[in-house]
RNA sequence: AGAGAGAUGGCAGAGUGGUCGAUUGCGUCGGUCUUGAAAACCGAAGACUGUAACAGGUCCGGGGGUUCGAAUCCCUCUCUCUCUGCCA
């Protein structure tokens, strides 16, 4: 959430943030912001005054009672009912006008970094690099789905029976490199100096508010009615929320947490084409890693964390190339992103398994997440990544390295695996 | 799940209708003293909103109510603790 008082001195830096965004009818919601801002201060002024009469002729009516003077006290009492029924006129009115601005401040996403490059759809982002070579496969390479019935390692009958599509069982070789990815990842990540964390994996609405993704993208998340608890969509949620409400002391800045998950998803209506197999799932598991920066640090965090992710994806021996993305791809809270995507080799096409985000303050403003500097508070700003997404790597490695014989695993999760091939 | 007890400032813990934004202790910060430290003594310190700055307003788990006035009374929700039950 974008901060008010930024928005009111700053309109017209706002204004063409939201441009770079695409965002529609941004000059309209804006104004409708200021109008309600001003609305609410006013309501608020009048409200205070109000009260502090009201105050008053308490404190009077409390020393008249002490003097024992009653028929003083009496008479005062009778002064207070217009102010009594005014205050409580304008507490209502202020309480819609906080819910109304509320209500269109929660539809506004957070403004891009200067480095965000114009563009409106996935085919305007950035390419920053691109890092290994293709591989060539044989003449009878399979795409990854093939690949995993040839081998059984992945079932997705078998999950389709227990839950539903895209909810796949690993078996064998499958479950033992998914651990296997799972324990490498968190390795690197505390070689890295992160701090290894377990989140809940339902989280409840003020959580999901405070990262963004109520009241945006409630239909995307899977819902527990009877407790009101939704399954996480990514470790995100939990460990940034951890932080939620937080005024950190500024010997603990910066923090570097790592966490696995599985992540949930709907993906109400995003079924269709290039779904098949692993690269779009309702269930997958994730190892996140999160910071909090101070601001005048972040950026240079979000450097590291890419580097971090490319790290990954080199001892993995997978073909990436990094993004940026444009104003019009990026997720709502961001105010910068990097995307990497590594090279499907049967499948032909980049896929996506990180992406690397900067949220700025626009979190921290939601989640109440401060520092105090020389005094003052200040929001801190928050940044998350995927470290990584295990099904498209999986995919990847898959196709990548296959051969006639089978699937070479990558020298860095043998040990984790404990085998080198598939066959 | 049942019964009971609770929820107050970084922590502990007073406060049961009227200068209570809140006693006190610990912790924290500053000062005096000291070569330095400890101890002792003195002092400071919450958040939000609002203002050019003051002022003012709000906040004692959340929400609602009673009252001229609520940390304090009532309703409700959530959470915590103890006991019992159940169960990885």
């Amino acid at each position: 959430m974008l901060q008010l008082s930024f928005i009111r001195e700053n309109k017209d830096a706002t204004l063409a943030g939201l441009r770079k965004r695409h965002f529609a009818n941004a000059d309209q919601i804006v104004d409708q912001v200021i109008a309600l801002d001003q609305q609410r201060r006013d309501t608020q002024r009048d409200l205070d005054d109000t009260l502090a009469l009201s105050n008053a002729k308490a404190g009077q009516i409390g020393l008249l009672m002490k003097a024992g003077d009653k028929a003083a006290a009496e008479a005062a009492k009778l002064e207070t009912a217009d102010l009594k029924a005014r205050s409580k006129e304008l507490a209502d009115t202020l309480r819609q006008l906080e819910a109304d601005l509320q209500n269109v401040l929660v539809t506004i996403p957070n403004l891009p970094h200067s480095s965000v490059p114009e563009g409106r759809t996935a085919d305007d982002n950035a390419a920053v690099l691109e890092h290994g070579t293709i591989p060539t496969l044989h003449a009878n390479a399979l795409p990854h789905w093939e690949l995993i019935k040839k081998y059984d390692i992945v079932d997705f009958e078998l999950g389709t029976k227990i839950s539903g599509a895209g909810f796949p069982v690993y078996k064998g070789k499958g479950a033992r490199i998914q651990r296997a990815m799972i324990n490498f990842f968190l390795d690197e990540a505390l070689k890295a100096g992160y701090t290894e964390v377990q989140p809940p994996i339902l989280i409840n609405e003020d959580s999901g508010f405070g990262t963004g993704q109520l009241p945006d993208k409630e239909g995307q998340m899977y819902f527990a009615t009877d407790d009101k608890l939704y399954l996480i969509p990514t470790a995100e949620v939990p460990i940034t929320n951890m932080y939620r409400d937080v005024i950190l002391p500024e010997g603990q800045l910066p923090t570097k947490n790592v966490g696995y998950t599985p992540c949930f998803r709907r993906e109400a209506g995003s079924w269709g084409a290039h779904v098949r197999g692993l690269n779009r799932l309702h269930q997958f598991d994730k190892v996140e890693i999160v910071r909090i920066e101070k601001p005048e640090n972040s950026y240079t965090a979000l450097e590291e964390m890419s580097q971090y992710v490319q790290s990954l994806l080199q001892k993995l021996e997978l073909p990436y190339r990094v993004l940026r993305l444009c104003g019009g791809d990026m997720g709502f809270t961001s105010a910068l992103t990097y995307d990497m995507e590594v090279w499907s080799a049967a499948q032909g096409r980049w896929l996506e398994v990180s992406s690397v985000s900067n949220f700025e303050t626009y979190q921290a403003n939601r989640l109440k997440l401060r520092q105090k500097v020389a005094g003052k508070m200040q929001l801190l700003h928050t940044l998350n990544g995927s470290a990584l997404a295990l099904p498209r790597i999986l995919a990847a490695i898959l196709e990548n390295n296959q051969t006639p014989d089978g699937i070479r695993i990558p020298s860095a999760l043998v040990s984790y695996c404990g085998f080198d091939t598939i066959s």
